[in-house]
DNA sequence: GTTGAATAAATGCCGGGATG
DNA sequence: CATCCCGGCATTTATTCAAC
């Protein structure tokens, strides 16, 4: 660098600063000058809003606390209302927020009204009765998340620095979607849904109408990687995540969880492939939560301020480095899914990455859920298989969810089909035009 | 200026442990 | 038992630097 360096500034002062070339200086420094105060203005003006926002968020905190408090001392005292009344928390609460709240209050729910609620959700279908039998902890989510405070082991979720690469934003600041992130590819962040607790916890908020696609190996044939597409829905009594790959569309998993999606999802895969190893995963990570790029585009929505529980992270863009490394990958995952992607470049079986994907006699297996030939579903039987268990994935025919008897009862029948008339799609996932997701396509009411 | 090797850093997946 | 988080490991990519 030095070295470099040197040699110009001698080359400058031999050649002499002619009349000219010192006027063309001048002019570009005055430019810099201004651009620089242009930018101080902006960054002040950014700086108030901030101050204001977070004076909004200090008001709007107080008084979700004072609608709060009468309910939660309810529920000290009498455990036998709880269901009733938190209901009573999701159809009181928001109506006034949105009224309270500055920002647009289009936003702060996803079903405007009960008419747009019945638009997705068959009118029969109850709010009431969605956590039926067949999920007896519907707010596990976020409930149990939340709940975590007195844990000694697990210490609470710290906000510590964490590095995103470069977000390209629009006129209005708004990201630029697709946004490739990692072998992720972001198609819509969705809405922060606020005012139901099971939408967020310490550590992760759950937008609905969230889409991204990722390589993952097939449940279907154990020689290929597809695209698998994860998008978050309104489950009303908590969020649904739905992963759906692209190769069978009708398979995709529903769960009241992140990693109850995809442990069905690596289940199956693993089984395909006979691989005997833990089917353990992260649902957040596997969903791209976890991603600190992502958790910052999830936290930079609207009213992402305004879920309590939400542990606010600080994130600091990477340059250079980070930001380059992601382009590359756009073509690798997206696309081709050729050999640098470690799944991607997998004859499954043999030469993944890790040594962890490898068959070894010597793998231990521990975990509970290893595959057991009873954990494959028999699509060809009936095109619904249930894993084994229910309450963690539902496997949903696309083209039977309307009326599908597996999922119709507890009403996440219908709840986003994401696999609409794009099927043939290799990479673009369905309805992600302008940040809604189009849940109601297929759903026939 | 170009090329290639060495190094650093980021990423993705997995196993295992903690929690409720 | 299901879920989630954390840490380890392998891999990939960017950067740096020396040699030509």
């Amino acid at each position: 660098m030095a070295p470099s360096a040197t040699p110009k500034s001698r080359k400058d002062k031999s050649s002499g600063p002619s009349e000219e070339k010192y006027k063309q200086l001048k002019r570009k420094l005055k430019e810099v000058l201004e651009e620089h105060d242009r930018m101080t203005s902006r960054l002040k003006k950014a700086r108030t809003k901030i101050m204001q926002l977070k004076r909004e968020k200090e008001l709007l905190l107080d008084r979700l606390e004072r609608y709060e408090r009468p309910s939660s001392s309810e529920s000290d005292t009498d455990l036998t209302s709880s269901s009733s009344e938190s209901e009573s928390d999701v159809s009181s609460v928001p109506s006034d927020e949105s009224h309270l709240s500055p920002h647009g209050p289009q936003r702060s729910t996803v079903f405007k009204s009960q008419a747009d609620y019945h638009a997705v959700y068959p009118p029969h279908i109850n709010i009431q009765q969605l956590p039926s039998s067949r999920e007896p902890t519907p707010n596990k989510a976020g409930a149990k998340r939340a709940r975590k405070e007195p844990a000694v082991k697990r210490p609470p979720v710290k906000a510590k620095l964490r590095k995103i690469q470069h977000i390209p934003v629009d006129d209005s600041g708004k990201p630029i979607l697709p946004l490739q992130v990692g072998i992720l590819t972001i198609y819509n962040l969705g809405e922060v849904v606020y005012d139901r607790k099971q939408f967020h916890s310490e550590r992760y908020i759950y937008p609905v109408g969230y889409t991204i696609t990722r390589p993952y190996a097939s449940m279907i044939d154990a020689e290929k990687t597809v695209t698998y597409t994860c998008t978050v829905t309104d489950g009303v009594d908590g969020p649904r995540f739905h992963v759906t790959p692209e190769d069978a569309p009708d398979k995709g998993v529903t769960a009241v969880t992140a990693t109850g999606a995809w442990t069905s999802v690596i289940r199956v895969a693993n089984a395909v492939r006979k691989r005997e190893h833990s089917n353990s995963a992260s649902g957040p990570d596997y969903f791209g939560f976890s991603h600190p790029t992502v958790s910052k585009l999830i936290q930079d929505l609207p009213n992402a301020d305004k879920c309590e529980n939400y542990v606010w992270q600080r994130f600091e863009e990477i340059k250079g480095r980070g930001t380059k490394r992601v382009n590359p990958k756009v073509e690798k995952a997206g696309l081709a899914l050729p050999s640098a992607s470690p799944l991607a470049s997998a004859t499954p079986t043999q030469h993944l990455p890790n040594g962890h994907l490898l068959p070894a006699p010597h793998t231990h297996h521990t975990h509970a859920s290893s595959p057991k030939a009873s954990d494959i579903p028999d699509w060809s039987e009936n095109g619904s298989a249930v894993i084994d268990d229910e309450k963690s994935a539902l496997f949903y025919p696309t083209d039977t969810l309307g009326t599908s008897s597996v999922l119709s009862d507890d009403g996440v029948s219908g709840i986003g089909d994401i696999e609409d008339d794009d099927k043939g799609s290799d990479v673009l996932p369905p309805s992600v035009d302008d940040g809604e997701m189009d849940l109601d396509s297929e759903v026939d009411v």
